[in-house]
RNA sequence: GCCGCCAUCGUCUAGCCUGGUUUAGGACGUAGCCCUCUCAAGGCUAUGGCACGGGUUCAAAUCCCGUUGGCGGUACCA
């Protein structure tokens, strides 16, 4: 049977647990499940998987989605937030939220037990991890002895309903097999694996059954998830089995690491989307990194817009091999993103960084023009303040640099040089950029100064830097009347005899 | 320990499937030079890699086996 068919929509879905906060490799995870259903005119759901109430965070889910809005990954089902920061949920299959989802979950434990594919489990977790360090003391590997698997269906319903249990599915002796997009054929032997708790004694399902079975209700088509997932897929593939169900095509994709190369962690600095937006990468930027990690087109294509991504996306061109998380790459596509971006954007997004350093959004155009001379050398946006704050100084508080005020505003030479420029801006009406540099650049020739000696002094008079934009830049958008009055004010500071 | 996955410059990767077109290409980083009023940006150049050992073949980065190494999993976590 021919099992290609255009009607069976594509759908996938992000399933994440929420922590607190979006991982970097969960944006991976998400964006590539993202690029995957749009590119494939697929749908792309996300699924809360909160079923460890010992890990439970206040907000979490509020906090995800709006990360995920920021970032500009759309889903088509599941929560979504309203304006006032309340949870809707949208979709077919809602709830989205496993918590929520808890008789569904009892349902098929009750038809897997039903069938006998899984058993009540009544051991303690005393018990449990006794044998468990028995079998490690032993040198063999560390795994549920089965003791309640053969309880007869009459004594363990009595046992039921006067102690605590689990419920554990049943894993037979033969090998699991299955074919995974980026892996190839996987196989496992059962006789390894664990017979898998899938219901806790809080009556919350694990993982694995619950990640099953909505997979299966959402009429999940394509698994594509972090590879430390690969190693539970056969106990995935057999719940599949145990229920009848079609098994959907999986893609593991290779893990994202520490430059240590251990799996990305908080241990190596930020990896928190939330962290990046502080610091101030841009949404399209942190995209297209991501996008760069395990995944590369013929060419290896370096930028991409998101509709190209969408555009050029599959799977068989994920790699194999798990990668490196470079701050240091991503932080240089951030300056060329930053760079190329529009400067009505760029201020967009540098309000919130110019807010907190107290710099007035008063003037609009102004701030613009200055972000607009100093946009090609910004990294990040939360450098912009730092940039353009000395434009804002009162005259005569400006923080002179100790090094600059030794070298270049401590001479004879160069105090002569300031008092004839101050002289010559003084008497010019027209103070546009182009006049400016006319004027100034035949002052050095008229008096054979080379222009660095003249440039420098003034640079250091009226901003207090040696670094900065281009001088005549500095000028006029500082203005005539601050000009002068900072030249004065370091005349009179520096250079009075 | 056991099971699984992976293996091209320091890092991200192209090439591998369908062996010869490869003196292994690009990007980040690093170094140098050019441009220049500073810092950047830009341009140019350099740097640096097929983990190892066996096969197969006229020919292997590419196919096979083994070794080593890295990572993941081995939870009433996801």
């Amino acid at each position: 049977m021919n099992t290609i068919n255009s009607k069976t929509t594509i759908r996938v879905r992000f399933a994440p647990s929420p922590t607190g906060y979006l991982h970097i490799g969960g944006l991976r995870t998400a964006l590539f499940n993202y690029l995957f259903a749009r590119h494939n005119n697929g749908s792309f759901i996300l699924r809360i998987e909160d079923t460890d109430r010992t890990r439970y965070v206040e907000g979490a889910v509020e906090n995800l989605i709006s990360i995920l809005n920021w970032v500009g990954i759309e889903y088509d089902e599941g929560p979504f937030m309203d304006n006032s920061g309340k949870i809707f949920q949208k979709g077919s299959f809602a709830p989205y939220i496993q918590s929520q989802r808890l008789e569904i979950y009892q349902k098929y434990t009750d038809e897997l037990l039903e069938k006998g594919y899984a058993y009540r489990c009544f051991c303690s977790a005393e018990r449990l991890d006794f044998v468990r360090k028995q079998q490690m003391l032993n040198k063999q590997p560390p795994k549920y002895d089965r003791f309640c698997r053969n309880i007869s269906k009459k004594e363990s319903d009595i046992l039921a309903k006067e102690k605590p249990f689990t419920v554990r599915m049943k894993i037979p002796d033969e090998d699991i097999k299955f074919e995974d997009i980026v892996r190839g054929k996987v196989v496992f032997q059962g006789t390894l694996i664990d017979d898998q708790i899938l219901l806790k004694t809080d009556k919350f399902p694990t993982y694995h059954l619950a990640n099953v079975v909505d997979d299966h209700l959402m009429e999940i088509t394509h698994v594509i998830r972090g590879e430390e997932w690969l190693s539970s897929t056969p106990k995935h593939v057999l719940l599949y089995q145990y229920f009848g169900w079609e098994i959907p095509t999986f893609a593991h994709l290779p893990l994202l690491l520490n430059p240590d190369k251990s799996k990305l962690s908080k241990r190596s600095g930020d990896v928190a989307v939330e962290d990046y937006k502080r610091e101030g990468y841009l949404p399209e930027a942190i995209l297209n990194y991501v996008s760069l990690l395990g995944w590369s087109t013929e060419n290896s294509q370096q930028f991409f817009t998101k509709e190209e991504l969408i555009e050029k996306f599959t799977l068989n061109r994920c790699s194999q091999s798990p990668a490196v998380f470079d701050k240091q790459k991503l932080l240089w596509m951030n300056g060329e993103y930053i760079r190329k971006s529009e400067l009505e954007k760029l201020f967009f997004y540098a309000k919130p960084f110019l807010e907190c350093a107290k710099i007035s959004l008063q003037n609009k155009d102004y701030i613009k023009q200055l972000i607009a001379i100093e946009q090609e050398k910004i990294k990040l946006l939360k450098e912009i303040p730092e940039l353009i704050e000395y434009f804002f100084y009162p005259d005569d508080n400006i923080k002179y640099n100790e090094q600059a005020i030794k070298k270049f505003l401590s001479t004879e030479k160069q105090k002569q040089i300031l008092v004839q420029l101050f002289e010559i801006l003084k008497n010019e009406q027209n103070f546009d950029k182009l006049n400016l540099e006319n004027i100034i650049r035949n002052f050095c020739e008229k008096n054979d100064l080379k222009t660095s000696e003249v440039f420098h002094p003034l640079r250091v008079a009226v901003s207090g830097r040696t670094q900065g934009p281009g001088l005549f830049d500095l000028l006029v958008l500082l203005g005539k009347d601050k000009v002068l009055n900072r030249i004065k004010i370091s005349l009179k500071k520096f250079l009075k005899e």
